[in-house]
DNA sequence: TCAGGAAGTAACTAGATGGTGCATTCAGCG
DNA sequence: CGCTGAATGCACCATCTAGTTACTTCCTGA
């Protein structure tokens, strides 16, 4: 008698048994998920559909072709890993505290997201079509950039980092120590024998990368 | 009346019309191709079959099933590159030079052969089920570990290298800091606005990433 | 309160897609 | 030089897959 009753008139809207942003919402994670898992020749439309409890026609209902929904996804992503980036205030920081604030993000970040990394290897497998249409994305790139660019210059300034360092290949490489790692972790622990991702391990790597990239900046 | 009189006794097999060999090496270099481009999901047997100018019954013929042909693909593109890895002789260079030089070697077979980063990725997306069955490629990866071990060991001793270093970190750096911008060439050239293909651009980063590596070991 | 648009469903289609059964052809051995 | 097993080709299948059609159910604003 309570359930039914509620279905609508509240304040913030909940369980409604239409809703559409809910509906999209349920349809993003499952696709993030699908697409992660399977890359999006692999994923398919019937099963992220079923996952997100929804009805296939509404996938081509809010994103017209399964390319679409990818695209969203893929979107999202990059969207939320430079959110978070912004939200570390480094600028608040001493340039050498900054920018190991920035490495132990970005490895927290693809451990915590490993969708992350599988949707960029499955957007670059596809030459970037999709990010290459979103201007979001590219304006939020250019904030992320411009961050990491004035820690270098303010590390310069201070004496703390060399001079002549440039930044975007700094950004890739602060990238690549952890995204490799990650993204090849299953080869990995094979080639290597040894357990990539037992915990002590990866505390080693972390600390490994800091160093990796203090050295290469130190003056 | 030469064209038919020659088609079998000849010194060297040639333009035999039922090659086994032939016809396997086909299928494996258009699977190559195909795989590379489409990973395991995305890849049509057809597609391959028709590629290697081969009939899709000797796919199965030869090599089981498609999850059975991307295994050999993998296995091969391993081994590849672990052969070529072991010619380069490091052993017979001073620890600096030997590194160098696999920081260079490493770099520069990412660029000339793109299918085998986009191998292992796919290869990655499928938890390494197929590297995991490779007794090959795990005996040619401890070779491997050994060579960059003794170079880092011969470094120590000479006093040019800081003792201490984990020899898989170090494999692990090297390989991320190629890896990771030519893997993510597409999604990388648009984040940060500059086309990471081209050759200037390539050579600063071989440069960079040589810089890198040193820094990180040196005494 | 009720009309109309938005949200949702299920069944369907046309074209792939991985995989096979079986007949045929060739290489090369004895 | 004929025989046998390996190599090859063709047609076929069962299933899957992205996308669609035609329809019902619910919500909302006037």
């Amino acid at each position: 008698m309570d359930a039914k009753s509620e279905k609508s008139g509240n304040v913030a809207k909940k369980k409604r048994l239409r809703d559409a942003e809910a509906t999209k919402l349920r349809i993003l994670e499952a696709a993030k998920s699908d697409f992660a898992k399977n890359g999006l020749g692999g994923a398919r439309v019937d099963v992220i559909a079923a996952k997100a409890n929804a009805n296939k026609r509404m996938i081509y209902h809010y994103f017209g072709s399964k390319d679409g929904l990818f695209q969203t996804v893929v979107e999202n992503a990059y969207l939320d890993i430079r959110t978070a980036e912004q939200k570390l205030h480094l600028d608040d920081l001493e340039p050498r505290d900054a920018l190991e604030r920035l490495v132990r993000f970005t490895w927290q970040y693809y451990l915590k997201n490993p969708e992350f990394i599988t949707l960029v290897n499955s957007e670059n497998l596809h030459r970037a079509k999709h990010v290459k249409k979103s201007e979001l994305i590219k304006t939020a790139s250019r904030k992320f950039v411009a961050m990491v660019s004035g820690i270098l210059e303010r590390g310069v300034s201070s004496g703390d980092f060399r001079a002549g360092i440039d930044p975007v290949q700094l950004n890739i490489t602060i990238a690549a120590i952890g995204y490799y790692y990650l993204t090849n972790r299953f080869t990995g622990s094979i080639i290597f024998e040894r357990d990539l991702m037992e915990k002590n391990a990866l505390n080693e790597r972390l600390e490994f990368n800091i160093d990796t990239i203090m050295r290469l900046v130190s003056a």
